[in-house]
DNA sequence: TATTAACACGAAACCGTTTTCGTTGTTAGT
DNA sequence: ACTAACAACGAAAACGGTTTCGTGTTAATA
């Protein structure tokens, strides 16, 4: 690669000292207007612009932030992602994108290169092994170091930081009432293994507006899939075994997916039986039926977990102020198709 | 944020230089086992771990690459992301992600943004934009600086660089020659308008397919639309209008679409109308019906962009060896599905 | 005329590394 | 006893900037 101009090299071709080039360019007041003009000219003519690298070093700030996510073929975290590029962008940050494949060792190898000066601070989702496994150690000595962290959607109760979620457990338990309002009788719940947070609590929204209209619990309308889950036989049972009128699912995979098995089977969507998705994505729009599902807004999500993130890194130049932490909440709201009754 | 510890800390700690300390820490012969082993243990145990943004400064090599996609939220684009992240960072690169939202100017800010010492190479599809108004001086400046770039899908004849492109003519031609195989006869085409280089491409491939089976090309068959449609009424009067019974659509959205609003007129799929489509991403698998689709392979075409990108940054190091430009060619693979007849 | 302030600029430190090139002190060879 | 070789380490330059603190010159003031 071509070295590029540096102030040294002005220096030397205008014969004057590296300091006053820099100063020139900056505009100081002390310089002459003749040597700023001189020394603009010649950096246009030579398309000048600072190393950023030496800046970064200079500043000790590099104005990039590092995103961890687990997953980038993901329409949820893909909405995010461009919420934070967005926002980062527009504040003159950028993004260093590394995707944990929800594999903890990758997560832990990422931070642990990223967190040695290549970036500002941190946004990031907790992959699925993460959670599973429980072990937040890495975040810890991140926080600890004092860079700052801003954890999103996949979250942990052990980390103190700032967060952004969904209000999964209203979101749920919404959509489960207006299920019920409908008339529907047996709902259904299908979501992933218990360790993810969000399912978690989401099936809490479930559990409690049954139980607030007095509808029986019955774990047969539970069905739990592993995340990535590829055969449909396990579904098809569900759905030949149960009498079931209504489908909560904790994603639009699922749901489109638990769609076509039931039409296989014979059942009617909305009439027989309604379906309701979470994650508001293109799957939705275009499924046969449309789907009714649960907007999560992760641009809006991702823009949030930005504005945080800089408002903590830029209030760290200034003095000591006290340190607080937020957690702040999107409220998904209910997008209704042809899957779901008026 | 903290200060982190570095080699001063340590050289000051220890009394000794800085020289010794760093190298010490590589295991340099020139220092006895000694004073390694005193420096080894005080760096473990104070876990010292170098600086990468001084290392950047001094190697002159960042070992990020800036990868410049016009959308994240894009099942092909999201692909071949994950094909770079995974690449990449297999060999100790970061990515850093920029979206271009498919503006001209943002792709020119963000390139200038990252040209300026923060990464060693590029990797980028054009925006919509630039390719409309098919200035790609800005690409220019970047190579003429030796920057190594890898164009991919979405490239120009104007640049001379390493490129990775789908055999969109020859896949176009068989999906054609497949339907007609089929006995279709009014085959149409749904496309985006033509400033697309990978549509124009694909129509090419159409005309040609036509034309070899002595099938006439009707102008009427064509329907363009634009990139980002939401109203379909287009598409409505182009089905009632015309007896068509076979469709090829430049992307997979473009033909759940179309096959929704054939399926709204009373057209049977796959028994009176057909549908292939490119992008075979999670909407053709679960589509009703599941859509025949041409598998663009974004993950590899991912990984081999990276992999070119990194060849030519890590040749640079070494002398000036022959500067060559390569074209790889991923070929699309004919995913089939309910959409068509076997 | 001597003092001083303003002006315009340069020297040098600093950010955190790597690396070249000394500079010691010791040991071996003659 | 003198030189050569070697082992072990340090000084300093370099990467490309910013910034503090002089310093020399000129013009205004006492």
């Amino acid at each position: 690669m071509k070295r590029k101009i540096t102030l040294k090299d002005i220096a030397r071709e205008l014969d004057v000292s590296i300091s006053t080039v820099s100063k020139a360019l900056k505009n100081s007041r002390e310089i002459s207007k003749d040597t700023k003009d001189k020394v603009k000219a010649f950096a246009k003519l030579y398309s000048y612009k600072p190393n950023i690298i030496a800046l970064s070093l200079k500043q000790r700030r590099t104005k990039n932030i590092g995103v961890i996510i687990p997953d980038i073929v993901h329409h949820f975290f893909t909405t995010v992602f461009r919420g934070i590029e967005l926002y980062a962008d527009a504040k003159g940050y950028n993004v260093i994108a590394c995707v944990s494949d929800e594999s903890f060792d990758k997560e832990v190898i990422n931070m642990e290169l990223l967190a040695n000066g290549s970036i500002d601070g941190f946004i990031m989702a907790l992959s699925a092994e993460t959670q599973l496994k429980n072990d937040v150690n890495h975040l810890k000595e991140i926080t600890n170091q004092g860079m700052p962290l801003v954890l999103f959607d996949r979250i942990t109760d052990e980390i103190i930081c700032d967060k952004v979620i969904l209000n999964d457990f209203e979101a749920s338990y919404g959509a489960v009432k207006k299920l019920i309002d409908n008339g529907r009788k047996r709902i259904a719940l299908i979501t992933t293994e218990s360790y993810f947070n969000v399912s978690e609590k989401r099936a809490q929204g479930y559990y409690k507006a049954l139980k607030d209209h007095d509808l029986e619990l019955d774990e047969d309308l539970i069905l739990r899939l592993p995340y990535q889950f590829e055969n449909e036989t396990k579904s098809e049972t569900f759905f030949k075994s149960n009498k079931i009128d209504a489908v909560l699912c904790v994603n639009e995979i699922f749901a489109v997916r638990a769609m076509k098995t039931a039409q296989k089977n014979g059942l009617k969507i909305p009439e027989d039986i309604s379906f309701i998705g979470f994650t508001d994505g293109i799957l939705s729009k275009l499924a046969t039926p449309t789907l009714t599902s649960l907007a999560q807004h992760g641009e809006k999500m991702g823009k949030m977990a930005a504005k945080m993130l800089i408002e903590k890194i830029e209030r760290d130049d200034d003095a000591a102020v006290e340190e607080t932490f937020r957690t702040e909440i999107i409220e998904a709201t209910l997008i209704e198709r042809e899957s779901t009754i008026n």
